[in-house]
DNA sequence: CCATAACCTGTTCATTTGAACAGTTACACG
DNA sequence: CGTGTAACTGTTCAAATGAACAGGTTATGG
């Protein structure tokens, strides 16, 4: 069944609450915001939602309503990635304080756990064009996991962050710039990995 | 202040409920879900993570917690960006149906307004190599934006969409596939492009 | 030893909140 | 003309909820 346009105007209204405070209005915020005199409006106006599909709530249970467009449902939780300009050495957990800015992105388009130490770099350079990253993209990366053969890692160099591609030659690890004209290799020593790519954001112009 | 070990706990269950139900826990369901007998004890743990500065609440509102990442400050309006399978022409407002997933990313990482038309494709095949844009990569695009020459733009050929570059070769606009084996040019007719491209977001492993 | 904080029980209270009841007005439809 | 539905006003009620009060235990550090 369609929506008539004031149940639009009253979802569009929660919608707008959920993003900017996480939380569902109460039927008595939603009256208000509209102008109603009576609260009875604007629970009128949620049951028609619920019982059109769009909305879902527990009963009797404060700010419970849930947004089920074929669109919301669709939505994973958002994860907050901090940017870091360089990596110092040892990688301690509060490291806000360092960090440039900060990307949000949803999970599951990057398929990070929210558990995980994610963070980002922005690429300098265009040392890694092989893997075809370019300069000026953030690269998503995971503190911890064991990269493999032909990964793409972070790694502190003469105390800067430099990516490189993890290689096993002959059995021992090297990393590789992918770029012909540094033709880079270095052992690595295991304290240097400072992530494993898993991602990246490119911003066009 | 470090949290102690069970405040992390009570920090944990907090996401865990809102990552489940997209709603924060009451006192009481912290309580009953940690074997308190009183639910003072939830609520002085919750004082204690609202004075670390890791949770915030409005004043006597039902379920107002909130989780406050360190990077709180950083944070920019996320917008909710479809991906469609194919784009059929014409592109009505409402593409929902469409859609085949969902990309949450904020505003400002890839700058685009969220206002903007936006919409994303993910990449079938290499046709766009030269680019740098891989197999797999979801490529962010913008409806309605002029493109200017070398922006790659998404236009309908046979039916489907297609990435090319936006080409002017001696006045006369043309679409070029940016790999040799598809040496394709074609010419351009104003309605095929239905974007232009904005941004890209790769998900490796 | 004492202060302080973390962590807990048990209870009461004022608000917040969803839900229900009793109406009103306007409008589309057969 | 009646009937139904959307869109309201105004009010009452009970459950849900956060906050506060009055303690109790244990550990830590000066």
């Amino acid at each position: 069944m369609e929506l008539t346009k004031r149940q639009k105007e009253v979802l569009e209204f929660i919608k707008k609450v959920q993003r900017a405070s996480a939380q569902t209005p109460s039927l008595r915020e939603i009256a208000r915001h509209f102008g109603f005199g009576s609260m009875t409006a604007a629970a009128d106006h949620v049951r028609a939602l619920k019982r059109k599909g769009v909305l879902e709530g527990s009963p009797r249970r404060a700010r419970s309503l849930k947004i089920l467009s074929p669109w919301e449902n669709l939505r994973r939780p958002v994860v907050d990635i901090p940017v870091y300009g360089e990596i110092p050495a040892g990688f301690a957990d509060e490291r806000q304080q360092e960090a440039k800015g900060c990307i949000s992105v949803d999970v599951k388009s990057l398929g990070i756990g929210p558990t995980a130490r994610t963070f980002a770099l922005q690429v300098k350079g265009d040392s890694m064009i092989g893997k075809h990253i370019l300069e000026g993209d953030y690269v998503i990366l995971e503190q911890g996991s064991i990269p493999r053969s032909g990964d793409v890692v972070a790694a502190l160099i003469d105390q800067e962050s430099t990516l490189k591609t993890f290689v096993l030659q002959e059995g021992n690890p090297v990393l590789k710039a992918e770029n012909p004209r540094y033709p880079t290799l270095v052992p690595v020593h295991e304290l240097m990995i400072q992530g494993v790519m898993v991602g990246l954001i490119r911003k066009v112009e």
